[in-house]
Formats: structure tokens, C-alpha cells, sequence
DNA sequence: ATAGGTACTACCCGAAAGGATAGTGTAAAT
DNA sequence: ATTTACACTATCCTTTCGGGTAGTACCTAT
């Protein structure tokens, strides 16, 4: 199915494939994680927190659990003290990979100076 | 450049190839418009609401002027009365269109039922 | 005995995005 | 004479997103 195939269907954009994919992705940090997923795997919180830097433990979580519940990170933990979770892509999210790398050539051929 | 060579730079995502592209498509009708105006380039203004339907004058408004901020929207203003003003994509946007394509096919093969 | 590390959650806050409604000026159509 | 159409803008309001701070329960290292 391509795009031209939704002429005068559109309803609701969040029913959309569009839609579907940009709800995904669109998060202030989702990209990143997904990114330092990729490359780390698998992670832990912390770890995560201070790879990125500037994130909050909050944001962080929350956009870690909107990752899990939209099926692209897994959630591992350890049943120990202190505690011990890893986090790492599912395979749904490796299919995303080529794409975000397609966006990211983008942004490097099209970015203002 | 890819993903990979990112490690450790990454300082405001505002300033990365990924967050550029992200800015300039994650509104939450451009998308739409984007695709629309790829179907049935040049149209005017309320051509353009009438297809969406669900998107207010103020909204479409502002992600227009965004979009030709972004310079992958083009605005031509014919001086008569009434108005006439046509949109269309510029070369800019017209590389982005493959992107495109592969977010919607991937939201096709991966949007739960 | 104190500090630091683990993986978070709870609560509050401000900014930004987008929706709702109404209005503008001119001209053509009914 | 009234309505309709064009392309918007202005104002207000609500919702959503993400940031800031503090706290939890337990263990290890100093």
C-alpha cells in the first residue's frame, strides 16, 4: 500500500499508518534510546541516564515504558538487590533501524548550516 | 554519516540530523499535507481544508507557514479579489517523499489490528 | 556511620501545541 | 439585499509533553 491510496479516507490521522509510525517514533528521546539500544545492547537504566545526559529519571521512564508498550523495547529484570533491569530492541524495532538511519541522512543532506 | 557516528556528540537533539528531520516532519498534520499536496499539487488553501476535514483555518494556517519555513512548502499569492494562493512542494520535499513511504509502509506491516 | 549505587515513582509546574469560535474586506452569485 | 466564497488572523482555552525535585528500599564500599 503507498500513500496515494488514501485519498479521501483519511478520518483520523492516529488511524492512519502515518499515524501509527509517527506516534512511535515522536518522542523528545525515543530516537536516541532507540539509537543507544542499537549500538549497546543490552542496557541498563542507568546507564541509559547517564549515556544520554540531559534526560530526567522520569522522562526517561516514561518514555521507556511508551517504547515497551508500543512493542519495540524489551524489559528484563533481575530478581536481585539492588535491582538490575536491561533493556534492549525487539525485533519490530529492528525493522525501524534502516528508516531512522533514511531520516537521519536526511537531516545530515538538508540541515541549515 | 550514520547513526553510529553519533556516539558520544550527542549534546541537544535540536541540533542533530535526526532532530532536524523530526522538527520539520512531527506536526501533527504535515504529514498529510505533505501527501496531499504530492497528489494534486498546486492547491489552494481551502482545497487543502476541505480534504483534511478535521483540521481548524488557525492550524493549517500555522503548519503551512512552518512547512515554508522549513522550505519544503512553496506559496504562490495571485493578486486578486477574492484571494487566491496555491501550494505546492518544493525540490526539498519531494526527497523527502521516499521517507515518507517507508513510515507508512511500516505502520501498514506493524500497526496492531 | 555515612555515602553512594540500583531502578524507579509521585507530585507539581511551565511551555507549547493545537482546538473553538468569531471576524476581516471585497466581489460575484442568487 | 443577502448569501457565499476566498484566505486568512485574533483571541481564548484545553490538553499534552516534558522538566524539576524529592523520596523509596535495600545493599555495598569507605
Amino acid at each position: 500500500m503507498s500513500m496515494a491510496e488514501y485519498k479521501g479516507k483519511v478520518k483520523r490521522i492516529q488511524d492512519t499508518p502515518f499515524g501509527y509510525t509517527m506516534s512511535v517514533i515522536s518522542g523528545k528521546w525515543k530516537m536516541v534510546i532507540i539509537y543507544l539500544l542499537a549500538e549497546n545492547q543490552p542496557v541498563r537504566f542507568n546507564d541509559l541516564k547517564r549515556q544520554i545526559g540531559a534526560i530526567t529519571y522520569k522522562t526517561l521512564s516514561s518514555q521507556l515504558k511508551e517504547l515497551e508498550a508500543d512493542g519495540l523495547v524489551k524489559r528484563k529484570e533481575y530478581p536481585q538487590v539492588p535491582p538490575k533491569v536491561e533493556y534492549s530492541l525487539t525485533d519490530k524495532a529492528e525493522t525501524l533501524l534502516p528508516i531512522l538511519e533514511d531520516l537521519c541522512e536526511w537531516g545530515v543532506s538538508n540541515q541549515p548550516s
